[in-house]
DNA sequence: GTCTATAAATAGATAGAC
DNA sequence: GTCTATCTATTTATAGAC
């Protein structure tokens, strides 16, 4: 096999196994064998176990795998059509989180054992995610469109719901499940729970007055499956 | 030192290490270590290293460590106020993983390596709360308070701010934070989004005929720092 | 209860032949 | 590019003296 394509075998295993069993809980031998090739191959591709983990935390956590957010709800955002920018993240995120498991479990890992990595995605990914979806609350703030909360608790509000959920799909509830529904519905929900939680004038506490413009389009809610 | 607070200081410092590097990745020297006594007094104490990181999730994930959420919000729930149940709840979750961050950490490494009591923590202490707050929304709902949506999607939702928003602390915003709040204001911005996103007639979509009976009483909503 | 010494297995990593 | 053989340090765990 050619030197890049073992290479990046080498890489899909290890990175198979280091997410299940943690940095520490993998050994290069079952790496190795796992990929079918004697332990001095690996060291051949990678001078270290160190050096193989951080490259897949690379590749995998900081890489380019992760979609712009911002593209991905460019439209909507324009269009200041609320429930489609936090539905279209809420499908967007969750559906990298379900095709790609190794990610929630690779990034947990490396979280709890402080690999510096995680720590730059934090500094970089979620900040941007803060900065972004931060950004567009405020907007639609100054537009009368949501009350005014602070923007950084909306978004870890949403944001919990949407990775919570996630994890819980990831870790847990493989199998028997206390929550079994499409990613699809979940969006929807969490989208319905949190515009509606924001909106301005939207609860009960006051009579509202006038509406103002409120973007909220309901589908998907109460107990009807969408579609 | 006497055998049951040698036994107890062990598991103390145990739990310590364990927390932040896993089963793995801590040794049975560096326990000893962090002791202050010699390996041989460790497996004196616990058979295997596996009996005593055994010992410690049943002791601090599965054991009593935990207070009932029935008890802590039962007046709330006797006087169906639904502001007090969900603070409440979210102030006592998150005072806990506060004030013992390695609960958060344990829980989350036993769940990666697919330990055992983490199975049987989801299956017993997770499914209860669903159950729990579950059945305290249903029957609002009942009462014509709550919308008709899937009482565990709401759950879900709720403590998918709640303990996402205790992760990140735990985890990465120990010192330069995204988000830098009190517990209690975190608790009480989370149920106004929940309450205001679940409340029946609440959203901005329909014109509300009567207001039936929703008990949201406000406070400490907007940028206003609580008292 | 506590220690020192040590066994037995496994870990990461290298040398050198093909 | 790939392997076998091997080195060295570490890891879990035990023996036996005090």
């Amino acid at each position: 096999m050619a030197g890049e394509e073992r290479r990046l075998q080498i890489l899909r295993v290890a990175m198979r196994l280091f997410s299940h069993r943690g940095f520490r809980g993998t050994t290069t031998k079952e790496i190795a064998k796992a990929a079918g090739v004697s332990e001095a191959m690996v060291f051949r591709h990678y001078a270290t176990k160190e050096d193989l983990y951080t490259a897949i935390l690379d590749y995998k956590v900081c890489g380019g795998g992760l979609k712009d957010p911002r593209e991905l709800v460019a439209d909507a955002i324009r269009q200041k059509d609320d429930r489609a920018v936090f539905e279209g993240l809420a499908n967007g995120m969750m559906s990298h989180h379900q095709n790609d498991t190794e990610f929630l479990r690779l990034l947990t890992h490396s979280a709890l054992e402080e690999h510096q990595l995680a720590d730059m995605f934090w500094e970089t990914t979620v900040r941007d995610m803060y900065d972004f979806l931060g950004g567009y609350i405020r907007e639609r703030q100054h537009d009368g469109a949501f009350r005014d909360i602070d923007t950084a608790i909306v978004v870890r509000s949403f944001l919990g719901m949407i990775i919570h959920h996630s994890l819980n799909n990831t870790l847990w509830d493989k199998t028997r499940r206390i929550l079994n529904i499409t990613n699809e519905r979940a969006a929807s929900e969490f989208t319905n729970i949190l515009l509606h939680g924001i909106i301005a004038d939207g609860g009960a506490t006051r009579t509202p007055k006038s509406r103002r413009r409120s973007t909220i389009a309901r589908n998907g809610s109460g107990k009807t499956k969408k579609k």
